[in-house]
RNA sequence: GCGCCCAUGGCUCAGCUGGAUAGAGCGCCAGACUACGAAUCUGGAUGCCGCAAGUUCGAAUCUUGCUGGGCGCACCA
């Protein structure tokens, strides 16, 4: 709808430029919004006051332009007006709303999905946790966020792949292989002492144990290097594993699991770094290898081969979004912790070296949340062990208030997580708000139908029986779904949607609190099974993307 | 010290990429079930949009400077 009139208006400055009522002008861009009060119509565009500056006029003078050569070959448009300082009105005929709603009953749950982005492959890397330690609270907002954009940009047509980047080559690797080895002694009754550095959560004496049981006491004897070695790997193995099963109870499912080792195979770090010297973006100062991360605005240049030979994590991760890119996804999204935030210019200094756009690594960080039990926090640190974990979240609060709470507010915001509040299943829980909205719809239809009245179709519906001013406003907010959604997505926001959602709930609820659906007049009753049923597809559709169910019964 | 992010009713947060009278939830007060689900609804109070300048037809939104808070500033990841 909002580009049907778009284009309209398009027409129409062009045809006024041919004319030479206004001059050549160039239009960044033109926006056309549903206006707050009802009184400024179904729609209203700026682009007379956005061309005053440039076409040196009056815009309200403009406006009156743009509003005599505006055509209308589809007949959509009741009037149009100017008000204030040059806005133009418009006003959408009856029947278009009604067609808008055939619409929706013909897309069904495919209403809502757009073709912008034209199949380009994006892909979203998120999460990638190193296998360390289950996944506690703070990753789980980075999990949904991913998870949900994703979900976005696969709705508004682009071709997505998510991605999960074990960190598994590391000193923190190292260091887990150690904790578990010291709690494998110990559990063979040798006395030993945990540093600091090391994991003291029980997943690691869980593991040790279940070595003991598998494999016995040989790594008693081994040699500490191969033992560790060992360990490392079993180690991430389980807990990846672990990892993998709480955020597909999460609901978080990836396409692909990229191992960092995997870039180390046949050289393929060293190779590259290299070669970027050959090209002058990475030199030696006799020790370390640097990279000149300051030509691309860095504050400083940035070790990549460390003095003891070691490549930096920096290093690694050149190579692997070289292999992202080398895979042919147009754009890549790597949501981060917003602790990271520093690490930015280097990322995008790396990616500009490799020759390509900054514009083409989008970066998302996500605030940290504060867990919160009753109002005090609960303190976490995962080396000491004390944390909340994912799994403890999901079996506590469940699934769709958590996630709903984690998309509720702007990523970049820091969230107070409170699992106290979290699990009340009351009207301080928004998501049941939304829930209970398709909930009774669908109890309303199944009272319809109980009461041996037919579910309606769209070619014997009359729905000019629609009339209540609370009709409209639910007909175009289901028209703007599509709209929001697309919104959302070339906004990398989420939290979008749930806004949205609160809105069409709670219209339908007042609407339903106001006015019978079935009622003893047959049309009227017909028209409004028809519109809730439109308004139950889009309830689902859109919490299908958040990953939260759309419940008949709660 | 330098850099990034944030600042909007008592609390938690939106504000659609500069638009018309700044919104919602929670909490507070007063009401609504012999009616399709009261996890709902109706009504009421609450604001120098951190402060000060600037940009223009128009600023919560953009620029600059302050104040206050968070986070970074590794040859860790």
């Amino acid at each position: 709808m909002k580009n049907k009139i778009t284009k309209l208006l398009e027409n129409a400055l062009n045809i006024s430029v041919q004319k030479g009522q206004l001059p050549e002008v160039s239009l960044p861009y033109m926006e056309v919004e549903a206006p707050a009060n009802p009184e400024h119509g179904d729609y209203a565009a700026n682009a007379a006051l956005i061309l005053a500056a440039q076409a040196k006029q009056n815009p309200r003078k403009i406006a009156q332009i743009i509003q005599d050569n505006l055509s209308d070959p589809e007949n959509i448009i009741g009037k149009t007006q100017i008000a204030g300082p040059g806005f133009i009105n418009f006003f959408i005929k009856d029947d278009v709303w009604h067609k808008a709603l055939k619409n929706i009953d013909e897309q069904k749950e495919k209403y809502g999905f757009i073709n912008y982005g034209g199949g380009k492959k994006v892909q979203v890397e998120f999460v990638s946790a190193n296998p360390t330690g289950p996944l506690h609270i703070g990753h789980a907002r980075g999990a949904v966020v991913g998870d949900v954009l994703s979900s976005l940009l696969s709705a508004t047509g682009y071709c997505v792949s998510k991605e999960y980047y074990i960190n598994d080559a590391g000193n923190q690797m190292n260091n887990l292989g150690k904790s578990v080895l010291l709690r494998y002694r110990e559990l063979l009754d040798e006395k030993i002492e945990f540093p600091e550095t090391c994991y003291r959560g029980d997943y690691i004496k869980d593991i040790a144990g279940k070595i003991i049981k598998e494999e016995g006491e040989k790594y008693l004897h081994s040699t500490e290097e191969a033992a560790i070695g060992y360990f490392t790997s079993i180690a991430g193995q389980i807990i990846l594993e672990e990892i993998k099963i709480d955020l597909r109870d999460f609901g978080v499912v990836f396409d692909e699991y990229f191992s960092e080792k995997e870039l180390y195979k046949n050289d393929g770090v060293t190779k590259l770094l290299d070669k970027l010297k050959k090209q002058g973006f990475v030199y030696s100062d006799g020790e370390t290898l640097w990279f000149k991360t300051t030509d691309f605005g860095d504050e400083k240049d940035r070790v990549v081969i460390r003095k003891n030979g070691e490549p930096t994590y920096f290093a690694a991760d050149i190579a692997y979004h070289q292999n992202k890119f080398a895979r042919g996804f147009d754009t890549v999204i790597d949501i981060w912790g917003a602790d990271h935030h520093g690490y930015m210019p280097r990322m995008w200094a790396g990616i500009q070296a490799l020759g390509y756009s900054k514009e083409s690594l989008k970066i998302i960080l996500v605030q940290l949340v504060n867990l919160l039990r009753g109002g005090a926090p609960v303190a976490m640190s995962t080396r000491s062990g004390e944390f909340v974990t994912l799994r403890e979240v999901l079996d506590e609060v469940g699934r769709d208030a958590a996630r709903y709470n984690f998309l509720m507010r702007r990523s970049d915001s820091h969230l107070d997580f409170d699992l106290e509040v979290a699990k009340k299943q009351s009207n301080e829980n928004p998501v049941y708000y939304v829930q209970y909205a398709h909930a009774r719809i669908c109890s309303i239809l199944k009272m319809a139908q109980e009461r041996g009245i037919a579910l309606p179709v769209y070619a014997d519906t009359d729905l000019s029986f629609l009339r209540e001013p609370e009709e409209k406003t639910l007909i175009k907010m289901l028209v703007r779904y599509p709209e929001t959604i697309c919104g959302a997505a070339k906004a990398l926001e989420p939290h979008r949607i749930p806004f949205y959602l609160n809105e069409l709930a709670g219209v339908f609820h007042s609407y339903y609190n106001k006015n019978k659906v079935i009622s003893e007049n047959d049309g009227l009753t017909a028209a409004r099974l028809f519109l809730i049923m439109e308004i139950k597809i889009v309830l689902q559709n859109a919490l299908n993307i958040l990953g939260v169910s759309a419940p008949e019964k709660m």
